[in-house]
DNA sequence: CCCGTGATTTAT
DNA sequence: TAAATCACGGGG
């Protein structure tokens, strides 16, 4: 027998576009597992990268190397890298094999593990900035480059777990050209940035 | 506004 | 080999 489009799968599916898994994402938990300690939150704030043609892609023209290697492979793999010296960014890899696509998590809502994350993140920090921001997120929740190509279908130490069984809906989903891509010229225009309202 | 910081990419 | 770039964050 068929599953109806109303069946309750217990995880995310990764293998589709970019834009429909950034969607996806929104609302669903992001979590990490480091020595026993767990901490997860709500992803409220994410990015398309949609392709080889996507000028702001580190895909772009289909580049590819070992920095992005990740990106080729199956939907479900984490692609984290490192940027301007000192920050990591974190992308869930969609879509399926040699289609380099992903959506980059820039905002989480932080739910279990408070405590650790401000231990992290520093003493100084806001609660509402321990994760608000790419580069936050990842220290928030201790992510580097050893966690890129992580399988999250099946890793225990990162992971998105199915927080709602259905997508949020288009009006609750504000849409926006991208964060920090004006190099990438009319593609820095294209609304693939999308925020889950408060 | 400016700057740190260093891996990666691109130009010479 | 050298120079420029960068899917950022913190501090004025």
């Amino acid at each position: 027998m068929r599953m109806g489009r109303s069946a309750v799968t217990r995880f995310v599916e990764f293998d589709v576009d970019a834009v429909t898994l950034a969607r996806r994402l929104l609302g669903q938990r992001l979590v990490s597992v480091r020595d026993g300690e767990r901490v997860a939150g709500t992803i409220v704030e994410v990015e398309a990268y949609v392709g080889v043609h996507d000028l702001a892609s580190h895909a772009k023209r289909g580049h590819r190397s070992p920095r992005n290697e990740s990106m080729y492979g199956p939907g479900g793999l984490l692609y984290v890298y490192f940027t301007y010296g000192m920050h990591h960014c974190a992308n869930v890899v969609a879509g399926c094999v040699d289609d380099p696509v992903a959506v980059l998590i820039r905002g989480v809502v932080p739910t279990e593990g408070l405590d650790v994350m401000q231990r992290r993140r520093g003493p100084r920090v806001r609660e509402r900035d321990l994760a608000s921001g790419p580069g936050r997120l990842t220290q928030a929740f201790a992510l580097d480059r050893e966690d890129d190509g992580r399988d999250l279908r099946v890793d225990r130490g990162v992971m998105i777990e199915r927080a709602r069984s259905r997508a949020l809906p288009a009006r609750r989903i504000d849409c926006t050209p991208r964060i920090g891509v004006d190099y990438a010229g009319v593609w820095a225009e294209e609304p693939l940035r999308f925020v889950a309202r408060a």
